[in-house]
DNA sequence: TTTTAGCAAACTTGATGTTTGACTGCTAAC
DNA sequence: GTTAGCAGTCAAACATCAAGTTTGCTAAAA
């Protein structure tokens, strides 16, 4: 099927969802008459087929032609350019990577900004599904006579605490015992531990202390369970496009923004280490039909740590896109390695 | 100024705003003839003297009566209804603010969340200018041999955790002078000290360690300039207001909404724990010219602890607003004196 | 066989005009 | 002080028209 197409076809192709791209506008025969250096007849005749496989389509019969997400779909598989990031903007890119921070969270969310300012897409980050990261260590520290802080440690570099607040007096003895206890039971197990073994061993085997356990446990894992962050950034670009002045479209990106679950789901569906392309229905959520999402997963030492994403009209500049995400999909893990997170 | 209007006309501007609120569209004599039991005719004499001092407004020659800022204003100065809360959103109101949360700032974001879902409007909240809360508490934790936790407490019950990386291993040792360090001259005095005295004092007298005491207070300070955060709730709710149709309200909306920083600096504005209402250019930001919010302040103890805001069209229903705001409001500074934080 | 020129048909876009209906302001009567 | 009545104003909806694109098809040219 991808073999189908002759070159002169693949070039028509390709200009017409580039320039669809550049203008929003629907691409006429005549458009490509210098680029391609044929008459506009033949162009029409190659076009026509086109639309019978598929690629492209008309919006009325006497309009100029516009990709299909069929043609999208080919485009990203075969013709994409990934040459279209400038040398200003590789070194943007490594600048801002190259910033010292303390947590992996926060490098992230730097590349997730980086990502949006030069494609101009909105671009969105979610955490890992921490569940079998595994523990390296827990802390707990008084922070009042009755607030306590339970700090965990994860081999992936994730750090998260959580404040908690008991209705009595905890001395230290209660808390090193606290401290003890979970080190032993949890530390190099899978976060997931905190859920169903932990708590049989502590209603079987323990006997003092079980509502302050049972507490500190509701607690954690109420923390595990938030912690699949999501970070947005610019989401005002897509005031700037075309699409958005219809109505439908703006309100359904802004519902979509707001339905984060939306594009988490998609996001969360992404798998390895690569890029990946959801291109309209692609998405499989009718409210994404007129969007394109483009993510890729990180990694470190095997382990996954999050994905970032971006989001705009099917009519994306996916060339520049995935030029971009290469890079700092690169970039980025180069500094997981270097930073020893 | 606000004594000048007699009963009637109080009635037909109140009937006008209200009006105009509901429907988004401009009131017409005839529309308020069975409301006041008189004739158009009398109406439209009452409507050109409320014209005449600046009340309403008509879009063009033969539309009906818009109310104009200044309208707005006196509404929400005299003819404000604050009886708009039915029993159901009171009960939901209170069911939410009684959810045990272990930080303040949780308890914030759910107010805010529950006055966006009442209100239908975007709900924002920042956190107070914390410079001068009062340092309580200054706790070190070592999470790995160069990674260190610094905790603060404040008088405000506002935690703050920051992670800190160092090049070289850290020991036990160190950790505790820092602690001793940081205590002694920290505790007791407001969170700004962190920026001018203490640097002079370790500058000075202190000898050993110097690069780890500067990379700490670095930290901290970097912690301290970050941590006014701000939540939005509801950003999607405005794609279903009328106003919403023109692309260029939208496009400010959405700028506005990024641009958190004219927001913010409208909510910093607000002072004392009482609702203020800025009506378009009363927000004295350009961008703003077409929106309303409306902000109060929580105080804990007479410290600030952060603000709420609504941001919504001018066209807004600010009976409703009020009402719930002043119910949030009261509720959860009952909730912050009954919890300790 | 492939490409091109030429042309009718389809359709958008924008300008122009018309009708309809909703208001208002004014005047004169109540 | 209030109201009825009426002319004037304007927006919104709709129809009409001309101009400009773009296509598909056909037939001729390469």
């Amino acid at each position: 099927m991808s073999g189908e197409l002759d070159n002169r076809k693949k070039r028509i192709l390709q200009a017409i969802i580039e320039g669809y791209i550049e203008s929003a506008e629907p691409v006429s025969s005549g458009d490509l008459v210098k680029e391609l250096d044929c008459s506009s007849a033949t162009i029409r005749n190659e076009m026509a087929e086109l639309e019978k496989i598929g690629f492209i389509e008309k919006t009325h019969t006497s309009s100029g032609r516009v990709p299909s997400q069929k043609g999208y779909r080919y485009y990203v598989d075969e013709l994409i350019r990934d040459d279209k990031l400038s040398k200003k903007e590789m070194e943007l890119i490594k600048d801002r990577l190259e910033t010292k921070v303390n947590e992996l969270e926060d490098l992230t969310k730097i590349a997730t900004t980086t990502l949006s300012e030069i494609t101009h897409y909105t671009a969105i980050t979610i955490g890992p599904d921490v569940n079998n990261h595994v523990i390296i260590d827990i802390k707990f520290v008084l922070l009042g006579s009755r607030v306590l802080m339970a700090v965990i440690l994860t081999d992936s570099g994730i750090i998260r605490e959580s404040i908690i607040k008991f209705d009595e007096d905890l001395n230290q003895q209660q808390v090193d015992d606290l401290t003890y206890l979970f080190k032993n039971k949890l530390v190099g197990k899978p976060l997931e531990t905190m859920n169903g073994p932990l708590e049989d061993f502590i209603m079987t085997e323990m006997k003092t202390g079980i509502e302050i356990i049972k507490k500190v446990i509701e607690e954690i894992n109420k923390l595990i369970k938030e912690s699949q962050q999501v970070y947005l950034n610019g989401t005002n670009n897509v005031a700037d496009m075309p699409e958005f002045k219809k109505v439908d479209v703006a309100k359904d990106f802004l519902n979509v923004l707001n339905a984060k679950d939306l594009v988490t789901d998609v996001l969360n569906t992404g798998v390895a280490d690569d890029i990946q392309v959801y291109i309209g229905e692609e998405t499989e959520k009718d409210e994404l039909k007129n969007f394109s999402i483009v993510t890729f997963n990180h990694l470190l030492e095997d382990k996954d740590i999050g994905t970032i994403g971006i989001i705009g009209p099917t009519r994306m500049d996916y060339s520049k896109v995935i030029s971009v995400m290469k890079y700092i999909s690169k970039k980025l893990n180069d500094e997981f390695k270097k930073g020893k997170y």
